[in-house]
DNA sequence: CATTTTTTGATATACGCCAATCATTCTGGA
DNA sequence: TCCAGAATGATTGGCGTATATCAAAAAATG
């Protein structure tokens, strides 16, 4: 019924259960061709290890670490609870998790944490990244350790990591667009968008997929150059203010960054119509203002699923086992009637597995 | 670090290993008042069986069934696929997984393939459901010999089964309306609905919704009796045909059934502007028709998480263990934009875990 | 009270793997 | 040829649970 043992391995192969084993958690002092002959019986009966038993035995915990900026980003936050939601499901199969908070966006804040992760002991760490290479040379040294690494969100330098999870931003810039072009029924239109600096990557990416789309299959729309807000709600607020008094013939806003709640604040204290409506990432003032009627989509890159695979990849890349295949992950679209139910009061809880 | 054993509780109740064995694994012949020991010690020290180690020792195997109805449904083929590739990685986790065929919409047919499924030796069965006192009786047997089950997609009698898992299709149906709506730009229309059969209780709860939300939100637009296509690809292909030769003044289309190949047939032939598309199920040739440019919106209920969560539950009733929190499963919104990718050339591969 | 029945305790084996020890056999270099 | 070092075999004691057996103790029965 359940598969060959590493018993019926050793036998297959013609060499002791010892040697098997050796060969198995390469313990060293094997010859090759004792290697070859276990190899080769593994792959002939499909030997599989019992992970169970394996973890059984040696008591193993995983280590698992995950460095997310700090601040007010509801976005964030949300990561946040579903780390934590899901290391407490997680804890009944040996696995412990630390979050470790990094200040936003700063190279060198990023730099420090993860050079003091090197002392710590674990097994494997999730990293939200920057594209930096000041960050190579922590990160060897992590690696060097033993660590297991993934870039979460936004990427580390590649090299330097085993995996990336994070949504293709082109994609959700398209995404956007092609909700935004629906809305206009083949009519004409002014977009007026934001983002919070176009020299970060996954921004200018948003507005590049968002750029192609209307370009291609809306040509009666024209997009507004984007007004930069660095992610401050108070910026942002301003500016969709000045915008919906001062031009209106706007038919839509789009925001590719963060700081939504300005411009949702803007927009409910507008009256009469307002224009069409689409941001990113489902959070707890977002959905309320879908609720509201005061926007009219949100792109969400499912940080639930994001961190039940960083989760998944991390143990299996510990456990030396051929990691699962991943698909890409696409950006969800969420109307005001799709919304995820909660039953915790709180938006934003895991919805799979 | 990894809690306490079975050894600790029972040192703790002041009974011995084999009393608190059996008071855990309710095997009889226990006093009363040394269950309230073990009980209580339980739940004082936070004991929680090791699956694994449980699992190592009785050489636990989950034996699992999937009532799923045949014919060339695409929506069932895809279903399907998803069991069998998770199967397959289950497979080393002990699970084996036996689809059953059974002839769709049949009462009968069903009522026979759970009487069959009585003889066999299964822990669990997720079944395709109907709703009809007729199945009470092979229901109840089947739990008689300690088989739990499951509705997966569409409802056996609630009291029959231990779990639902499916979308709410008054929220798919919401969730059409919404986007339709949007496309009309606060326009005025007309929108001719499809449906297999009204008695279906899916296809007419989508339709309610559909309705709900058009009439408190969209009151230009005017909702046309649905078309009976009883899911027939050639009923669909000559209705919207028809339709969009006679009344060239209908702006939507939304289709809360199957049979969608036919309408997409008649849609790509149509020359010019055509009316906005709304269908459920992403399958193979909703996504073609969907990156073609032939429809705009496929609303999908996610059979990948639906069948994720049929086994993740499954095996929890199977190991008695409390049933992990599973949210209402939300209809997932595709454009052409944010089509799952697909490395196996097959558009519906699991996305998630 | 004697006898049955119920309830408990003590203990052993197995599940598949990990980790370690010790003895033995096989190499190859001097 | 002898010997150090490498390679292998044989074996053991867990990990936490399931399951079974047998004897001993406690409770219920007449």
């Amino acid at each position: 019924m359940s598969g060959p043992t590493l018993n019926d391995v050793a036998d297959a192969a013609g060499v002791s259960y010892a040697t098997a084993d050796r060969v198995l958690n390469n313990r060293g002092n094997v010859a090759q061709k004792s290697i070859a002959k276990v190899r080769d019986a593994v792959e002939r009966l499909g030997y599989v290890r019992n992970v169970a038993a394996a973890n059984l035995s040696r008591k193993r915990v995983y280590r698992l670490a995950f460095l997310i900026p700090t601040g007010s980003n509801a976005f964030f936050n949300r990561i946040r609870g579903h780390i934590t939601s899901l290391a407490d499901h997680l804890s009944a199969e040996n696995v412990t998790v630390e979050i470790v908070d990094v200040s936003a966006f700063s190279v060198e804040a990023l730099h420090d944490s993860i050079g003091q992760l090197t002392g710590r002991d674990f097994d494997g760490v999730a990293i939200v990244g920057l594209q930096s290479d000041q960050l190579e040379q922590p990160l060897a040294d992590l690696r060097a350790r033993g660590v297991h690494i993934i870039g979460l969100v936004s990427d580390l330098p590649a090299a330097f990591r085993s995996a990336y999870i994070g949504i293709d931003n082109i994609v959700a810039g398209r995404t956007a667009a092609r909700l935004t072009g629906m809305s206009h029924a083949s009519g004409a239109g002014a977009i007026q968008t934001f983002a919070g600096a176009l020299d970060a990557g996954d921004h200018a990416e948003r507005l590049q997929g968002f750029r192609d789309v209307i370009a291609a299959d809306f040509p009666r729309l024209e997009i507004l150059d984007p007004i930069l807000t660095k992610d401050d709600p108070a910026v942002l607020y301003d500016a969709a203010r000045n915008a919906l008094h001062s031009d209106p013939t706007l038919t839509a806003f789009y925001n590719v960054g963060a700081g939504n709640k300005g411009l949702i604040n803007a927009i409910s204290e507008t009256k009469g119509t307002r224009p069409f409506c689409v941001l990113h990432e489902l959070v707890e003032h977002s959905h309320m203002a879908l609720v509201a009627g005061h926007i009219d989509v949100v792109i969400d890159q499912r940080p639930d699923v994001e961190v039940l695979r960083a989760f998944t990849l991390l143990r299996a890349l510990i456990d030396q086992r051929d990691t699962p295949p991943m698909l890409p992950l696409m950006p969800a679209i969420f109307v005001q009637d799709n919304l995820p139910a909660d039953p915790m009061n709180n938006p934003m809880k895991a919805q799979d597995t």
